[in-house]
DNA sequence: GCTGAAGGTTGATCGAAATCAGGGCTTAGG
DNA sequence: CCTAAGCCCTGATTTCGATCAACCTTCAGC
């Protein structure tokens, strides 16, 4: 079991150590052997895009660290009506702590790979380590910004400047050439026009027009209908209608 | 010192006997003596209507339990346009814990008491109370569930819809005549009509014409602009779009 | 009393985005 | 090869809610 010495000796599971999770999302939080303890039960997999992560026999009742590709969160209403109220990105976790059934549908929108846990293994580290709730309550806090800053996109925001504050959110997001400031940007769209629509609370067709009109005025270019290029970010930002929200 | 006296005998600080926070808030995390102590460090304030919370010389750098009242927050575009994204009612816990300046503005819609607690005095408490950032993580969950359904509001919902949405929220979270699954209620408005439009996403006229709309049809009365009776909880609910989120 | 401001209602008009409809491109499968 | 299904784009038309405007009520201050 030359495996288990290696683990041991370096104190954290092999696993774990290129993890992202481990560097920046919950498991951060652990201490070696907490973290070794929690790894003995995880699973890995990986979910085709458009597959249902919440709902779904292999991922009911887990918690799982998102570790690479995209994952949305939808909400509808019985007459199909539906709303994107969430994207998850790596190392971002995955579940509802305290709620057996949360009312939210959770699908891969790209391929995505997971770090699943147990419901169980799960409650048990948030009773043995307080930094571990604590690492909780920061992507709970996290999410909770996020969410509010959609509400003023969609409730105050035109459908050009929905579509401007999308790309602009997702290239700060997705793994691309961008660096934090950067003058320009190059990714991957992770979802649909239909899916962006629900996202943004407009229609596909006027989230193609929006898209069209910001390739005719030079702001993006698309090629293969997913790959963005944004070459003056600065430009995409003047897009987004007023400059983020003030502060007091 | 009898009051010392009555303190220490009792376990349980004076102040906070007849206090929702400790029944249902995040204070009912602590134990006595760690309530006892966060207790010598609060204070009362009571707020007028239309008065801002942080931001405001008083209450920066603290943290408060609403103990009456209805608290908006609010984000603005530079533009002037504004989301109301969120609203606390009793016994709901104020403040962003990990974040100096959020971009956020709280202000008080009705007249507010708040029972205000020093940054440092709730940091420590986070640090010596593990149960406490667990209550801390179920309010933020809470939050956010709240959120992502306003999010399928604002973006999916009708102006009629969302009206009759923002009426049947404010029944269920005021202190009213209602109990949970009541056939009528009654209640005031802890808002004005362009409060309540920034709340929706729509115009301070529209909302005057759904509200009209609603009591033309009888599924709600009025007075003094402020007054609503519900005479039919139903009826309203029937008006809020698909009837709530579906899970899977 | 008068005046002005703030909040609310209602009507007329306009415009942004939804809806309806058609067509193109790519991919999978026979 | 052809066909069908997805996904996307674009044009024509309609509609819901915004905008513009007028007016009412209440209330505070002079």
């Amino acid at each position: 079991m030359t495996l288990r010495q290696d683990i041991h000796s370096s104190g954290i599971p092999v696993l774990c150590l290129p993890c992202e999770a481990r560097r920046r999302g919950v498991c951060g939080a652990l201490e070696p052997d907490d973290l070794a303890q929690l790894a003995k039960t995880s699973s890995r997999h990986n979910i085709e895009p458009g597959v249902e992560l919440i709902g779904d026999a292999e991922a009911v009742d887990c918690y799982s660290n998102v570790l690479s590709g995209v994952v949305k969160l939808t909400k509808s209403l019985s007459d199909g009506r539906q709303q994107i109220v969430g994207l998850q990105f790596a190392p971002d976790f995955l579940g509802r702590p305290f709620k057996m059934k949360s009312a939210i549908n959770a699908e891969a929108a790209t391929a995505v790979s997971l770090c699943s846990f147990p419901r169980a293994a799960i409650e048990r580290m948030m009773k043995q380590s307080p930094e571990f709730v604590h690492r909780l309550l920061k992507q709970a806090l996290n999410e909770l910004d996020e969410a509010r800053e959609w509400m003023v996109t969609l409730g105050r925001k035109t459908a050009p400047e929905k579509v401007a504050s999308f790309l602009l959110m997702i290239a700060r997001n997705i793994d691309s050439n961008v660096d934090p400031a950067a003058m320009s940007a190059c990714f991957e769209l992770p979802m649909t026009r239909a899916d962006i629509s629900d996202f943004l609370g407009i229609t596909n067709e006027t989230v193609s027009r929006q898209l069209t009109s910001l390739r005719m005025d030079g702001v993006i270019r698309i090629e293969n209908n997913r790959r963005v290029t944004v070459d003056s970010m600065s430009r995409l930002e003047r897009r987004c209608g007023g400059r983020g929200a003030i502060a007091v």
